[in-house]
DNA sequence: TCCATAAAATCTTATCGATATTATTATCAA
DNA sequence: TTGATAATAATATCGATAAGATTTTATGGA
């Protein structure tokens, strides 16, 4: 058995339980989902780049079917878009999409830290919330701006699973990768944290407290902050999209 | 004139005969997608129904590939579930499920609002709302609680419409989607409207006014009291799943 | 020669039918 | 009853073909 051909790489990037790894089934489709995933938030598919689907799919070394299914799925997503006879393209953001996005976010991350702040929240992700803020603190000493972004962004993504409530915690990090790598590029043109630090151990602090009150506020406000960053970064790059 | 064709939003409120949209669409894919959301929707295909790709595809005269396809999007929707080796099966909503979307719903419909207020609504739209509700109106007198039912639905998708952000107004029909039979399901148990029904009007006034702060607050507060109303109508009627 | 139009070639998807794979169920011996 | 094994059923995937749009080429008139 030299060549395990079920060992499944997390190409998410994200923790996963050694179980789902495991047991994670894997099928052409899945395959092809997760790599072009990874693919498009990291940024090696940018935002504008378009192919017909045999590329892709010899690329991938599959057949058409599987590569079809997964970015139909990816489509749902938000990611790409499915361009009758011309291929499929990823999607790239504009100031519109960061406003929609936004906006939506704000009220939707409000309501996760209200839900969270509610409920007992499971011991190792607070503790693995505190790690992410501690670790937010080093990088901005080390001025690692980019670490720095890696973290704020896993922050957002674990405060999304304290809430208790599956859909929003899907709805929420869907559209945190719609906007996932809009985010690096202007984080990188601004060599600057996009909001203020603190807001995240208000928030932390808030869900451990149980003050929903707080913690929704700041969360919101925390988000519609950013917005601001993000189209004044957008203004002053001269980028109508990312 | 990029390529969202694929995204259609039917203006005119959601059901139309599937005869009308097989005319409409082109291809088999839409044709199969239309349709099996149509009767998903409509009660046809009920909570529960479960039938191997072979099964659908017989009955939807066309072969598995197209209909497979339109089962992922209906999958990424939250109307049926795809479990290996076992078919489609048409999700039925529990009351979890009703708490979750309901939350997300007041919290989106409280923005959709608040967005309304907030900017210049077409014109037609705002006929559309108002004829609306003095259609509800008349129902409710005649004690055609079917009928005010429908256009109870059809006020909330049509003010997601108002909104101008197109992500929120996707998001909020798709979990009206989500709810919507167990919605006409326990109204037809309940016999009575599940709202008060000023608060339909309330909002009206509150966009044509630009009062987004009532507005919102209304549209938040309607949706969680709605909630309460379908969990008490769930524990009367001893139904776990709808 | 230049432009408009028609015809042909090309390219890509949409769809199909068939096959390989694999989970589940049934069978049977210990 | 249990565990192994065979049979079954349904999917996952493939390769091929048809349909349809786009681009290129050919053609004829000014």
């Amino acid at each position: 058995m030299s060549g395990n051909c079920n060992l499944r790489v997390n190409l998410s990037g994200f923790w996963m339980p050694p179980a789902m790894l495991a047991k994670a089934k894997s099928t052409r489709v899945d395959n092809a989902y997760e790599r072009l995933k990874a693919e498009i938030l990291n940024g090696e598919l940018p935002p504008g780049f378009q192919a017909p689907e045999p590329d892709i799919a010899a690329r991938l070394g599959m057949s058409r079917t599987p590569v079809r299914e997964a970015l139909i799925r990816l489509e749902a997503e938000g990611l790409v878009d499915l361009i009758p006879r011309r291929g499929a393209k990823v999607l790239a953001i504009s100031q519109k999409d960061i406003c929609e996005i936004f906006e939506i976010l704000a009220e939707l991350e409000g309501l996760a830290v209200k839900k969270a702040a509610g409920r007992e929240v499971p011991c190792f992700l607070m503790q693995e919330l505190e790690k992410l803020l501690s670790e937010a603190d080093a990088a901005l000493l080390q001025d690692d701006i980019e670490h720095w972004a890696e973290l704020d962004d896993r922050f957002h993504r674990l405060i999304a699973q304290t809430c208790g409530n599956t859909r929003l915690e899907a709805e929420v990090i869907s559209l945190l990768n719609q906007v996932h790598r809009a985010n690096r590029v202007l984080l990188r043109l601004n060599r600057a944290p996009a909001s203020r630090a603190d807001d995240h151990r208000k928030i932390f602090e808030a869900i451990r407290a149980g003050r929903d009150d707080i913690g929704s506020e700041v969360a919101r406000s925390h988000r519609l902050a950013g917005l601001e960053t993000m189209k004044r970064l957008l203004q002053s790059s001269g980028l109508s999209q990312v």
